[in-house]
DNA sequence: TGCCGCCTTCCTACTAGCAGGTAGACAAAA
DNA sequence: TTTTGTCTACCTGCTAGTAGGAAGGCGGCA
């Protein structure tokens, strides 16, 4: 619980969660400025531009998701369990109300009238994490953990889009649960054993 | 080519693709106001209010929808050529950009910030495309066409969990083809055959 | 047939409030 | 003393929404 954290990061962090209710053109200064006590002025202060808060955002948000997917490939013993930490952390997110969406995923829906500057980093989050799947997958099948019908880039972009769209069906429908029932089959049935 | 649309009709027409492009925060009565050469005023005349118009858009789409969907089950020959269809359907959309993301998926994504008369009506698309999957899926299985891991409910939430999160993948990497590379494979695997 | 009043549709002109963004003053830290 | 962060006060343009008037269609009625 540190309280340390810096008034940019602070904003980014308040930007963020306003961004996973609604999107780009769901939020505004006025709503940050009232959420942290601190007048409009300031906030551009730290980030000028609108369009170029949420590309800070983004990056910050693409670095962070790199790391954690990276650190997930050093310590879990087999790419089964990285696969299930990683669903497990959404899972987690979204049982909680914590941060029930990717932000990626969020902008990306309005990714015709993003600025270039957010629209291109979302773009690569995206890339990011399907290599990273990719890249599971194959060690998956290497160590003769996984038995895939394609080839791991097209499966890693069938479980992509099964997340984002178990993310998307658990928020319309108000159930929270209905994640895991989506996802849990989706990387069960890759499983050998 | 018939241009006997009524006035009403060609606002919710521009309005759907307005909001298939940007969402519900990511359009304006003005827009509407420039693409059909009507003042914003007359607008405001057939829809009084904003969360009105995208409550009867909405409206209007479940029920193209749903008629769309019956007369898919009446005039395919089998559950296997329906959902083939089905995804046909939107990939053509994706394909040729005419409508290249699902109205309600897209507003699910602002769920949390969306007025409730819209809410609650884009719920409703959710759980009557999901009852459709889930009854072609059901009559696939009675006639052996299907072999599914999970029961068919299950099965349709996961499909449709595909199609959305194949339909944001293709929008995020700028690829039309992706959907199909995604789908197809989901919906090649139920077949026994 | 011509006139009447009503209704629908569209218009011009307007409002209050909010959007993103700026200018410049002030205080404290470096 | 310069830099950093915050403030008050402000600007312009856009937002949804309103008031009220003009044009035309339509049914009734003499």
């Amino acid at each position: 619980m540190k309280s340390t954290a810096s008034t940019s990061d602070k904003i980014l962090d308040i930007a963020q969660s306003l961004i996973v209710a609604g999107g780009y053109n769901g939020f505004s200064y006025a709503d940050i400025s009232d959420a942290i006590g601190i007048r409009k002025a300031s906030i551009h202060h730290h980030f000028p531009a609108k369009a170029e808060l949420v590309a800070v955002l983004v990056d910050r948000y693409t670095r962070q998701a790199a790391a954690g997917l990276q650190s997930l490939r050093e310590q879990a013993a087999s790419p089964a369990d990285q696969l299930q930490f990683y669903i497990d952390y959404w899972r987690t997110c979204i049982e909680n109300a914590s941060q029930p969406f990717c932000v990626c995923a969020m902008l990306a829906g309005e990714m015709q009238m993003l600025p270039d500057e957010v629209a291109s980093r979302v773009r690569a989050h995206f890339r990011n994490l399907a290599a990273w799947l990719t890249s599971v997958l194959q060690a998956g099948v290497e160590q003769g953990l996984f038995r895939l019908d394609k080839r791991p880039e097209e499966q890693a972009q069938m479980l992509m889009a099964s997340v984002h769209g178990a993310m998307l069906s658990a928020r319309a429908l108000g159930d929270p649960g209905l994640f895991i029932a989506v996802v849990g089959p989706e990387i069960a049935r890759l499983r050998t054993a």
